[in-house]
RNA sequence: GCCGUCGUAGCUCAGCUGGUUAGAGCGCCUGACUGUGGAUCAGGAGGUCAAGGGUUCGAAUCUCUUCGACGGUGCCA
């Protein structure tokens, strides 16, 4: 006979288990990032983690088919249908016609912010109150889990990953944009990153937009075309000519097909990007642009709002080396109208197989005017950036950036359990004084699994009293750390007299405190 | 989705061109030393060789299918 379906434990691909040293760098890495963000001005929200699938943007289920990229489903719940002015939709018997609707996971934090500055003006908005120069101003930074339905999943990649995010509402300034970029780079540094090990890379959409359209590229192919220069970092100036030209044939000798750009555009795109490949600094960058003999209304904006944020930077006198531009970034297709910006790492790690292995980008961000738009009907100007806490953290970890500690306890083993009250006065004096405590429960009494358990959990501390030390008041303090680093003695006396000693016990917190 | 590589103990792998009871290291468990973690020593458990079909006297080894992993590619808010 077949199986039965039965219940395996197991967890969804794409979701982890995260213990206590990841945890305890990912909130290192969120407090570090969210302390600047508050430096500067912005403030706690969150939202839920379900929104309206209608709310969030772009993807938009069909009846049947679980859209890619998001994970959505039917709201259990019948709700009146709505118009496009909020009044209930109603039938030809004048009855409500109800609709579940699809709700998501949210997939970022930028849409649910949208959402949510959408929302609070909706009524002045309905009332024509509100005129895009009157949009209020809102910052405000957020950090959570988002959601996406990847269908492959790489190093660093997953389906459940945290944010940081800070976004500016109502304010369609350059300094804006030049502020996200140093706020990236002072996250980046207090969250640990060496100063020189990371870049924030600064693009403007409007220019490669200008250019391709100087070109004499038609719009339909654009997308494509960005696509292809994304891959930049990747395939290379030679893997871009293929790929708009006739097409290349991966590792693997399957054939990537090409875009079959004409020969005159194809040219003209790559002399473009060739121009960049050597330019290390804004300012040659600025001057490459600049000397294009073509220019548009797209190039020219572009061009003038990179040199805005270019002043910026230098009247912070923020060096050349931290935050770059570079002509070829594209970083989300549709959401991004403007400005663009992207940390990336430099830092490397060996893999298990000896690979050297990147963690790619680990933050981006940019400008986009027209997210609001959708929800409020007026164009309301915004910017923000999110660090990729999980991949950041990947990163930290695979190439030892961090050393985690994650302390675990002082433990106090059940040497007697007749004694186990005298125990709850030792642990309760420990927590009066904040030191982590914990009394051994477990089932499997010996001593060694007691040992073994506080050495699992990283504890600094085992505390042991039995009655030779109740009589003369003292309790054995052994010293797990130590312990764990002694490794040169055989002797097992000598090695434990190195690393326990027995104290009265009034002076405990006195000496756990003094050998933390 | 497409191309490629692979799938042997909890983990990392060995197992040559098909041939008797499938191995190692680490981990795990038990014990010795100690009212006690590390180190050391002694012992032990654990695998229908991803699953299912085929070829063969005989398959972890050849073949097919399915599933899964990895590497490219595509997609990526």
């Amino acid at each position: 006979m077949d199986p039965q379906p039965g219940i395996v434990p197991r967890k969804i691909k794409g979701f982890r288990d995260i213990g206590p040293q990841m945890n305890e760098l990912r909130w290192h890495i969120i407090r570090a990032a969210a302390g600047i963000y508050r430096l500067y001005g912005f403030e706690h929200w969150d939202t839920p983690l379900l929104e309206y699938a209608d709310n969030l943007g772009k993807y938009l289920p069909d009846a049947d088919t679980v859209e890619e990229g998001i994970y959505s489903f039917h709201n259990p719940e019948a709700e009146p249908m709505l118009a496009g002015d909020g009044r209930e939709i109603r039938n030809e018997w004048d009855h409500v016609v109800m609709n579940r609707y699809y709700l998501a996971l949210r997939y970022d934090l930028t849409a649910p912010l949208a959402r949510l500055y959408a929302e609070r003006l909706w009524n002045d908005s309905l009332k024509g109150g509100l005129s895009p120069d009157k949009a209020p101003l809102f910052r405000r930074y957020q950090y959570g889990p988002v959601f996406r339905y990847e269908y492959k999943l790489d190093p660093g990649r997953f389906r459940e990953f945290w944010q940081v995010d800070f976004d500016t509402v109502g304010s369609s300034d350059q300094h804006v944009d030049a502020e996200a970029c140093m706020i990236l780079s002072r996250a980046m540094e207090a969250i640990g990153l060496p100063a020189d090990s990371y870049q924030v890379k600064v693009n403007n959409r409007k220019i490669l937009k200008g250019f391709l359209s100087v070109a004499g590229i038609p719009e339909q192919r654009e997308d494509a075309i960005l696509r292809v220069i994304d891959k930049l970092d990747k395939i290379g100036l030679p893997g871009i000519e293929s790929e708009l030209g006739k097409g290349r044939p991966d590792a693997s000798g399957a054939f990537v097909p090409g875009l079959n750009l004409g020969q005159n555009e194809l040219s003209r795109v790559m002399a473009f990007l060739e121009k960049f490949s050597g330019t290390a600094t804004r300012t040659e960058v600025l001057s490459a642009i600049r000397s294009e003999k073509q220019m548009n209304n797209d190039l020219e904006e572009g061009l003038n709002e990179l040199q805005t944020i270019h002043d910026v930077l230098n009247a912070w006198e923020m060096d050349e080396t931290r935050i770059v531009f570079d002509p070829s970034l594209v970083r989300g297709m549709s959401y991004y109208t403007g400005p663009v910006f992207e940390v990336v790492s430099d830092l490397s790690y060996t893999d298990h197989r000896g690979r050297q292995r990147k963690v790619g980008s680990i933050c981006g961000g940019g400008r986009y005017d027209g997210l609001v738009e959708r929800l409020l009907g007026m164009k309301i100007p915004a910017s923000g950036a999110s660090i990729g806490v999980d991949r950041l953290a990947e990163l930290l970890m695979m190439t030892g950036q961090y050393k985690a500690s994650a302390a675990g306890p002082v433990l106090i083993l059940v040497f007697d359990t007749t004694l186990l009250n005298e125990y709850h006065i030792i642990a309760h004096t420990l927590r009066e004084a904040g030191i982590d405590t914990e009394i051994y429960f477990g089932a499997q009494k010996g001593l060694k699994k007691q040992m073994a358990y506080a050495d699992r959990k990283n504890s600094p501390f085992a505390v042991l009293m039995g009655e030779d030390e109740l009589k003369k008041g003292s309790v054995t303090v052994k010293d797990l750390r130590l312990g764990r680093e002694t490794t040169d003695i055989k002797d097992k006396e000598e090695w434990k007299n190195r690393v326990q000693s027995e104290i009265p016990r009034d002076q405990l917190i006195g000496y756990i405190r003094e050998h933390l």
